[in-house]
DNA sequence: GAAAATTACATAGCAGGCTATCTATTGTCA
DNA sequence: TGACAATAGATAGCCTGCTATGTAATTTTC
């Protein structure tokens, strides 16, 4: 049975993010930016000043796991938080100016990595890997059980 | 722009892969049986006595990161290890009689998953998939810069 | 046959995902 | 107003991936 050699979706798409999530960190290693941290940055790049729970919202992961990142982040100089004067609870994320310049450039890194990976496909191919991913996604999405 | 509002192939690969792996893992958990272990309790019920570096090679992860995945394995009663006496570096990797017989129930979970995530998928739709992914898969496994 | 290279595996340390839980602040309502 | 509920964020602890490095055993080479 093939599926258990390995050859299933689950397994192709485990190694493909593996792989996809390798390279890009190797593109944008360079600027001091890991690749969990470029969702983070894009997020800000369009709109500075969101706040912790804003940014989990967008960016779809859980709120320790985005304070932990933000955390990093701060620790390596691409974000400050600044703390709401009008509800003591939270803080607002905005870019150091040191990175802020940078955006653009590691959002191409990431453009030239998916390039590399659709390289082989043809305009409609492209169109379809959106097409299925966006009906996995909604299929997972979807609450209720199997 | 689209892609920096997260609408971009990496992003919604990542993020799917996410949703994958918790779902499995929420299917396969009352076994005991955790997301990472699965491939090797297939490989394992293919081919029993197999070394680490065996295992690497077929489920394509770092000698480290089977280590690990060994290590807690064991600890969980999933594998016993058994070391080889002609090449005393090595250990040869064996299912135990407990986890044995749901090896397969646990292949069928994941499939459930799998086919959840596939529901609204023609068998077209599903080839393309596979096809699209093999096609990225190899693309990136290509060694060359971007 | 001994030194050197290779191999198999373990360990340390980090990133980034998760759940569960804690603290402090803010909001609600009787 | 004072108690309780809800919210924002931090922290602890786990898994699974990675790189770099260490150690012991084996193989190669001179």
């Amino acid at each position: 049975m093939e599926d258990s050699k390995n050859d299933n979706l689950a397994y192709k798409l485990h190694y493909l993010n593996r792989l996809l999530m390798l390279q890009l960190n190797d593109q944008i290693k360079p600027e001091g930016v890991s690749q969990g941290q470029l969702p983070v940055l894009c997020c800000l790049h369009d709109l500075e000043g969101q706040t912790q729970a804003e940014l989990c919202t967008r960016i779809q992961v859980e709120q320790p796991t985005m304070a932990n990142t933000l955390r990093r982040m701060e620790r390596d100089g691409l974000i400050r938080r600044i703390p709401c004067e009008q509800d003591k609870r939270q803080s607002r994320v905005y870019l150091t100016d040191r990175i802020r310049p940078t955006v653009e450039a590691l959002q191409q890194k990431r453009d030239e990595v998916i390039g590399k990976m659709t390289g082989r496909m043809s305009v409609n191919d492209i169109s379809d890997f959106h097409r299925l991913l966006d009906s996995a996604l909604l299929a997972l999405e979807t609450n209720n059980e199997i």
